[in-house]
DNA sequence: CTTAGTCACTGAACGCCGTTAAACTACTAA
DNA sequence: TTAGTAGTTTAACGGCGTTCAGTGACTAAG
């Protein structure tokens, strides 16, 4: 064991797959540092504490649902990508599901972003200001109705709508007394109806 | 100690005092045996493990949580309940927040309500039964535009969008990345947003 | 060629945790 | 008087996050 500048690394990733395969729940600093081929006490050379480490990790994963939005990007219409948008975002819940628990619903275990973060406000690289860019644009070309000119409230609205839907299944879903519907499909309901509900209709006007 | 048979519901209130003093990552057997006067052994006479003694804590949350609703529950037209059901839910996430936080955002943890709960489809003692009553009526009435028949999406998107308010609040209101509107404006903009999505507009029709 | 220093890590321990098994006490019914 | 049960304690097991004193490998300075 000579040489093996790369356990920082090695452990993010370690730390990930655990996280993934266990849940926040099943992680442990002790699981990580056999898994890494490692003293347990070796892991805060390299992280100050779990709490840190697992901030770490969360960074990544904020970054992986920022690229699930790379195809609803390339949209044009401001407000035809808030839907899609949406519905990447649910879609990302479903097919990461892992992922989605630990990024989105581990806040109260106390485990969140990093406030320090840079790039936070970023679009390219913030997922919520991605969303709110979009909102942002969609107000200014006039696009939603006149009582709701603030983009930060009108970003808060689609953000806890579709995350409502996402969290509210991945909660949820197993308890058959809820009788929940598919969530694509709630998700699009959602988004129809936020959108209706919020923008001028290209009818009118 | 010869007679002690109320420790019982000893051990419930004092788990709910510590589960909102310290949250339920703050709570441990341990602490709430030293609290009932009891060694942490004898919990377990009573409950079969932590989760059912949380489980327990969590039946009389979600009655708190019902009887929020008392007041909309006395609103006869069934959208307008709808609405005043979906703001008392964020002001109840508002006034009991650790309550709010242990109810619904702790299903990550492995806690939720017993599924084997009698009175769970019940209006007067289940809360999402309470708001699937209201949409289900306002349903029937024809208020809700038709290709919105299915009452059990239309309670989900209710639910999920208010959900989504009061936890995105709970879980990220200290977060000034963030740059969050008051939570009360925003869900009642998220009631007024879904319901012109979803309802028929008296206007037309 | 030695020496000091730093990087990366280990081994052992501390105190907390959930949980269990066995024993013990107080009481109650036969 | 005896048997049984309800309620509790003591003691222990293994796992947890974290700390601290050391230890070997490597590097730079004298």
């Amino acid at each position: 064991m000579t040489i093996a500048p790369d356990t920082h690394e090695r452990l993010l990733a370690h730390a990930r797959d655990l996280i993934l395969l266990e849940g926040v729940e099943g992680f442990s600093m002790r699981k990580l540092a056999s898994r890494a081929g490692v003293t347990a006490a070796a892991i805060y050379f390299h992280f100050a504490d779990k709490g840190a480490l697992l901030q770490a990790v969360m960074a990544s994963g904020c970054a992986a649902l920022r690229q699930a939005f790379n195809r609803a990007a390339s949209v044009a219409d401001p407000v035809e990508r808030v839907r899609q948008t949406g519905l990447a975002f649910v879609r990302f819940s479903l097919e990461n599901p892992a992922d989605f628990r630990f990024l989105c619903l581990s806040a109260p275990a106390g485990i969140s972003r990093d406030p320090a973060d840079p790039g936070l406000g970023d679009p390219a690289q913030d997922a919520y200001a991605f969303l709110l860019h979009a909102v942002a644009e969609g107000v200014a070309a006039g696009r939603y109705r006149p009582e709701h000119s603030d983009p930060r409230v009108l970003t808060q609205l689609f953000a806890s709508g579709l995350h409502g839907v996402a969290a509210f299944y991945a909660t949820n879903g197993h308890d058959p007394s809820f009788g929940l519907a598919p969530p694509l499909v709630v998700a699009e309901a959602m988004c129809d109806a936020l959108l209706r509900g919020l923008t001028v209709s290209p009818g009118q006007l």
